[in-house]
DNA sequence: CAGCAATTAATTTGATCATATTCTAGCCCC
DNA sequence: GGGGCTAGAATATGATCAAATTAATTGCTG
């Protein structure tokens, strides 16, 4: 088990469930951790030997995990046999927002029936953590918080499908976003949590909804504005 | 080549671009078709070497389109290492008229922009057919004409996320609609397929997305309606 | 220098085998 | 009849190799 211990290694934010996870799945979460986080970058090219001597892992569970990828949108086809990063244009961007929109301000509402109090300081505590990697700097740990906020209020909706979807939406932005954050800072990363918290406190699912529309809307104004400085 | 002769052969509605295609491609897409049009059967367990002897093709290509399809969520792992068909619950019904009503509404009214009359006209073939499988009780048909139809719509839209998702969900469905046709027979399908049609020649985006989300829920309130009866 | 062809390198794909894991059937006991 | 155990069957997983495909490099010619 050589090899799984050097995935465990390498491992940023994935759940190391146990150890006995196949190791297609466990180079399936590390790399999904990868992409959501941004440590795989826009346009970079994954191969299966890359990834195999990366990640000292055989090449068949790498094969097995990036097929996932690919059918998740977090790893696009090149048409030439060849796979890499995906990355973002302006529409897709728009496709993004609306999607995204119309999906986690669902989950919010959805989620408000399922919260209690605790559940409610859990993602304050998480939001505490978040300013503080804004205050510091710490770009990899804002979007491992920010993530990890969404993940945890959306997994209170019991909506298995529509997370789905909301995950793979944001395995989509995820390497983009990374880059705009480490272009403009954390200091330039606005979001709704506060407002989303106050209104599941207040169970006002409509106000959540809102709030969470809004912080989606800002979250990707942010790349489509890095888009548009970038033509 | 004999293989992938006998993968031609077996396809359905599977869409055999070229014999260039690879056999993971191949088997992908006979797999797909085989579930939005519900030859595979909810909670039909899937396995390697069943699908390897039923395709005649290799276990690896097989493999790797069993993967893809269950990042798709068309088909589920169920955690000791088995995989089937997804059993539609109502709560995943439910979740689904959610997603699709806000989805495709959505693509309807961006395939305005980019519709001409020939485009138009082309739908409004596919309706008469459709209506023809109907009156002649073929189940099959009317499910791949049915999903030709919003494929077709939604193909103007320009809008490749929107689109994959709701392919996501089409995928979630696709067997439980074909039992629940072969239940109640084609004469109890009903549709908003005319309405969409005039709204398009109308240039009216409203009007398509209200007919759109209609058709949506008419389609999956079926499906519930099933669900309650067998329980 | 540009363009083309040939060669080499890199990568993907599929086969196939061994090993690990899960399921099933049969048996025994209470 | 129910529960537990065991052996064998079925299935998934990962390794590893050869063949196919694509990309990159090199050499030659005009």
């Amino acid at each position: 088990m050589n090899q799984l211990d050097l995935i465990k290694n390498k491992a940023t934010a994935a759940q190391m469930n146990n150890e006995k996870q196949p190791a297609h799945e466990q180079v399936y979460q590390t790399l999904k951790a990868q992409i959501l986080f941004g440590d795989l970058v826009p346009g970079q090219p994954v191969t299966i030997q890359g990834l195999s001597d990366s990640l000292g892992v055989g090449m068949t569970p790498v094969r097995e995990a990036i097929r996932r990828l690919i059918s998740d949108g977090a790893l696009v086809f090149q048409g030439n046999r060849r796979v890499s990063v995906p990355l973002l244009s302006d529409v897709h961007v728009q496709e993004l927002i609306f999607a995204r929109k119309a999906i986690e301000s669902e989950l919010s509402k959805r989620a408000i029936a399922n919260l209690n109090e605790a559940n409610i300081d859990r993602l304050e505590q998480l939001d505490k953590q978040l300013d503080r990697t804004i205050s510091e700097g710490d770009v990899g740990g804002y979007l491992r918080l920010n993530h990890a906020f969404h993940e945890t209020l959306y997994s209170f909706a019991d909506a298995p499908i529509l997370s789905d979807l909301a995950e793979r939406l944001w395995l989509r932005f995820g390497p983009s976003l990374r880059v705009v954050c480490g272009r403009f800072g954390t200091q330039s990363l606005p979001d709704r949590h506060k407002d989303i918290i106050s209104a599941l406190r207040n169970r006002d699912s409509e106000k959540a909804a809102l709030a969470t529309a809004q912080d989606v809307e800002q979250g990707m104004d942010l790349i489509s504005g890095a888009l548009a400085t970038r033509t």
